[in-house]
DNA sequence: GTCCAACCTGTATC
DNA sequence: AGATACAGGTTGG
């Protein structure tokens, strides 16, 4: 199935996919090939024109609308949310990124694997993790996986999930999987709740201890904004946490200033809390969009490593 | 209630 | 070559 979107709005395919909410996405020359919802898609952009393609036929344009949210007015949403200089620049900057509507559980399972790794290594844990659970797919002869549901990764021996590179994050999984599988999170009661609801329902613990061990707040403040479509969600990890220190020092103050003060320490739960309250409040209801847009400035600025690759491909020479 | 070290492991950097 | 630091945090003490 082939076809062609055109847009005559702010759209800009490659800073949507490169803005680390989804970590499927890879760039293959001059299309960008992903797997969303057991389904391999193909596309690129070319001016206001965006040409798709899929091995399935039940994807369509209004999939693909779907999934990058193109009915979001995104020029009231820039215009919600630019508040000041700062995101005004990261705006434009970043002119056209959009946030994903991605599935649910997908989405929340990769952002257990994300805690304390940096993207080359989330993309690695998922890749092997779709490579060995998730059911192939095939695609212009090439082979692709769905990912993984909950049922199989419960089921899955921890020694299997650390071969995947997960190390300690293999028993989360496991157990985030399990509960989701045997319904002690429902995705579809979730989604009608409001934000706040919702997070508490995410981190939720039982007598038996945590429904979802590994969902902290920012897990569960990402896989709200990225795939519940709970825009004030503002997750805040180390790059957001820096931008803000550095352009909002008035909201951040005594949170981040703790952050520097000692060499890696993070934000505490309370500090995490109080912050992103406030930036919620000072961005509004699209305030997770700002949080993209701030945290798409700061990777590509004052990256230590892994913003913008700078090296020429180490092939291990000898 | 809050603070802190420990947690797997790939990659970059020295 | 070998060591160390650091990753889109969370947990248990």
């Amino acid at each position: 199935m082939e076809f062609t979107i055109s847009v005559d709005y702010p759209f800009s395919l490659e800073y949507s996919l490169e803005s680390g909410q989804a970590f499927r996405w890879q760039n293959t020359g001059s299309w960008w090939v992903g797997v969303v919802a057991g389904r391999v898609l193909k596309m690129r952009q070319e001016g206001d024109l965006l040409r798709c393609a899929s091995g399935s036929d039940d994807v369509d344009a209004s999939f693909v609308r779907d999934y990058f949210k193109l009915d979001v007015r995104l020029e009231d949403v820039m215009a919600s949310i630019m508040r000041d200089e700062n995101v005004t620049k990261a705006v434009q900057t970043f002119y056209g990124l959009r946030l994903l509507r991605q599935e649910k559980w997908e989405c929340l399972a990769s952002f257990v694997l994300a805690t304390n790794a940096n993207i080359p290594r989330i993309r690695g844990m998922i890749q092997a993790l779709c490579a060995r659970y998730g059911k192939p797919l095939q695609f212009e002869g090439i082979e692709y996986h769905e990912f993984p549901g909950p049922e199989a990764l419960s089921m899955a021996p921890i020694p299997e999930l650390r071969e995947c590179g997960l190390g300690y994050r293999a028993e989360f999984l496991r157990q985030v999987a399990r509960s989701v599988d045997e319904g002690r999170v429902d995705f579809s009661e979730l989604s009608m709740m409001g934000y706040e609801d919702a997070r508490a329902a995410l981190l939720r613990k039982l007598p038996a201890g945590k429904v979802l061990p590994g969902v902290g707040l920012k897990v569960a403040d990402c896989a709200l904004l990225y795939s519940f479509d709970m825009d004030e969600a503002f997750p805040i990890d180390v790059w957001v946490a820096r931008a803000v220190s550095k352009l909002y020092p008035d909201l951040a103050r005594a949170a981040v200033a703790k952050t520097f003060a000692s060499p890696h320490s993070k934000l505490s739960a309370r500090d995490y809390e109080r912050l992103s309250a406030r930036l919620r409040s000072y961005f509004g209801p699209f305030a997770g969009y700002a949080q993209q847009y701030l945290f798409m400035a700061a990777r590509s600025e004052g990256t230590p490593q892994g913003g913008a690759p700078k090296r020429t491909p180490t092939s291990r020479g000898r």
